[in-house]
DNA sequence: TTTGCCCCTCACATGGATGTGAGCTTTTAG
DNA sequence: CTAAAAGCTCACATCCATGTGAGGGGCAAA
């Protein structure tokens, strides 16, 4: 039987996402990733998992644990009229934080700026 | 002898930053921010470190560890010749890591808005 | 003096993602 | 067929800022 979406092991995925196979186990075991399981036991994911993988490498960039992008995940995977209420609110809120967080990062490469140009303003005086 | 700068004790500054006296003590522990000790052995801080530990928690939350805002607070507290190829390096390396990152919120933030865009979309077919 | 609050140190706990290693099975390449 | 490479599970370790609690001292108001 020839296989429409070829499908990669474990290793494979953590190749071509750069995340380690432990993290990937991990996502799994969060309910963020699944996988087919061959007879021995072995996952298998198809191309689709790549780009999942990256979507939720991002979102624990931005400072979602993982039980939030848990209940997030569903709303991505079939966005529906199932999207209940609390989803929607939820997504809202970590959007909300997310911008707050990074205006308040900008402010703080502000501030390293700063510190920069003093120093070598300092520098210069040499 | 009049006190020129009215010193506050730790629960004060506490108050102040709304930093946990916990964390303030930390922070001493990891050479950020310096106390007078009183005979016996109490803390006392002067106005300015409110401002310090203002910045300590910006650092931290841009991603910087107690380390690294220990190498860069010398500069700050004394920019001078002294300020060391090394320190500038680190100051402009941790500028740039804090840029990129910012740009990957800012993506991340659109992933979240087409997330959201896309689920009101649907509830709205109902 | 007693009561109450703040401070001190020491040290163990927490959370969340990830590292690491043991012990064992499956797959693959020679 | 055999050995290397890759998977599996389980479970303990790590990092880092912070929480928490024990046990005890300092100091002001009643």
């Amino acid at each position: 039987m020839v296989q429409v979406t070829p499908s990669m092991r474990i290793g494979e995925l953590s190749r071509r996402t750069g995340v380690s196979v432990r993290s990937l186990r991990y996502y799994e075991e969060q309910g963020l990733l699944a996988s087919e399981r061959s007879e021995s036991g072995q996952r298998h994911y198809d191309a689709a998992a790549v780009e999942r993988v990256a979507f939720i490498q991002r979102m624990f960039s931005a400072g979602l644990s993982s039980r939030t992008v848990a209940d997030l995940l569903p709303c991505m995977d079939r966005p529906s009229h199932e999207t209940s209420d609390a989803a929607l609110e939820r997504m809202a809120e970590e959007r909300d934080r997310l911008s707050a967080y990074i205006v308040e990062l900008l402010q703080t490469r502000d501030s390293l700026d700063e510190l920069i140009g003093t120093n070598r303003a300092h520098r210069a005086t040499l």
